[in-house]
DNA sequence: CGCATTTGACCCGCGC
DNA sequence: GCGCGGGTCAAATGCG
């Protein structure tokens, strides 16, 4: 990591060239993947971006979001929000989403954008979970003074990747969850290769939790683990396919086998069980990937809500 | 058996 | 210095 925080400041211009160009690292991008990742969404990048009229958030080395990067993601991220609102409404599903911090970490001794820190506070009305598919690991958790809701902690299990999170319950409303992204990489990209996906359909399949449900568990927003094979199969369970065109270059760069989304499982929201907070703690109850590729998941399981991907949240 | 999660111990900063 | 609270570690445990 130490070697990742010094290649991103610049030190060997060599080594972060050869950084950039290794097909595993999640710390490159490409501009055209921008172009071509907005192309695919059904968005007008005019009406998204309120921000900025041209979102940088895809500058051609990537090494991490700037600060106007997450400024764009996050405005994207509203709009989507809005019209996901607009749409989804009459199923009394909605969110809140709104960012209630950012800075800089002060601890980490300067002000480079790994050390940003953004919480973000997600009302989900139905009590919705999402997943922003990335793969976290839960190495904490803590009760908080004053608060009866226990604290997650949860780091990227990506070696190359310093990024932490940590997910608690709302004192004031047990529907929001307040979750703090820090040492902040691609997660916050992620929504801009499916942007604003419609969803098949709400309905999935009730999957039987391992383990007793309790709101002592809610440390099970936990993301969990999830797998990352087969995400192109996975797309195509999801119903996802017709917006991939895997002739594309673009999909045979982030979709490929070595691709920059290989670790990527798309986010998901399905519809809560009786009390979704329970969710699990554990990867196995985890919908999006016991549905994987390997499973005939039927797309009317799932629905996507790329706009939330961002949030790792569950 | 390997990997993820759990959970008490430990560390560290801060306020008194 | 001491206690408290938050963050992290790591051994134990669980699970597929």
């Amino acid at each position: 990591m130490e070697e990742l925080i010094r290649l991103t400041e610049g030190c060997d211009e060599d080594e972060l060239v050869k950084e950039l160009l290794d097909d595993e690292s999640p710390f490159f991008m490409i501009q055209s993947t921008h172009d071509q990742a907005m192309a695919l969404s059904n968005i007008n990048p005019k009406d998204s971006i309120s921000i900025h009229d041209t979102p940088p958030f895809m500058s051609p080395i990537y090494s991490g979001p700037s600060v106007q990067e997450m400024e764009s993601a996050l405005s994207y991220t509203n709009y989507g929000i809005h019209s996901f609102l607009q749409h989804e409404e009459a199923n009394s599903e909605a969110y809140r989403i709104s960012v209630v911090e950012r800075g800089y970490d002060l601890n980490k001794g300067n002000n480079h954008e790994n050390n940003y820190k953004y919480t973000l506070r997600i009302k989900s009305c139905n009590n919705v979970m999402a997943d922003d598919g990335y793969k976290w690991r839960k190495y904490g958790q803590k009760s908080i003074k004053n608060s009866p809701n226990p604290r997650s902690y949860y780091r990227c299990t990506n070696p190359r990747c310093s990024a932490k999170k940590q997910v608690e319950r709302s004192i004031d409303d047990p529907d929001t969850l307040i979750i703090t992204y820090e040492g902040l990489h691609l997660h916050f990209a992620y929504p801009f290769f499916f942007p604003n996906q419609q969803q098949t359909t709400p309905d999935p399949p009730i999957k039987k939790l391992k383990r007793p449900i309790s709101d002592a568990q809610f440390e099970a927003h936990d993301l969990g683990t999830q797998s990352s094979n087969g995400l192109e199969a996975v797309l195509q369970n999801l119903g996802y396919s017709p917006l991939i065109d895997p002739t594309r270059e673009f999909d045979k760069e982030f979709m490929g086998p070595q691709g920059l989304l290989e670790d990527m499982v798309p986010m998901m929201i399905r519809k809560p069980l009786t009390d979704t907070i329970t969710s699990s703690s554990n990867s196995s109850s985890c919908a999006s990937l016991e549905s994987g590729p390997s499973s005939p998941a039927s797309s009317n399981s799932f629905y996507w809500s790329p706009d939330y991907s961002f949030l790792g949240l569950i």
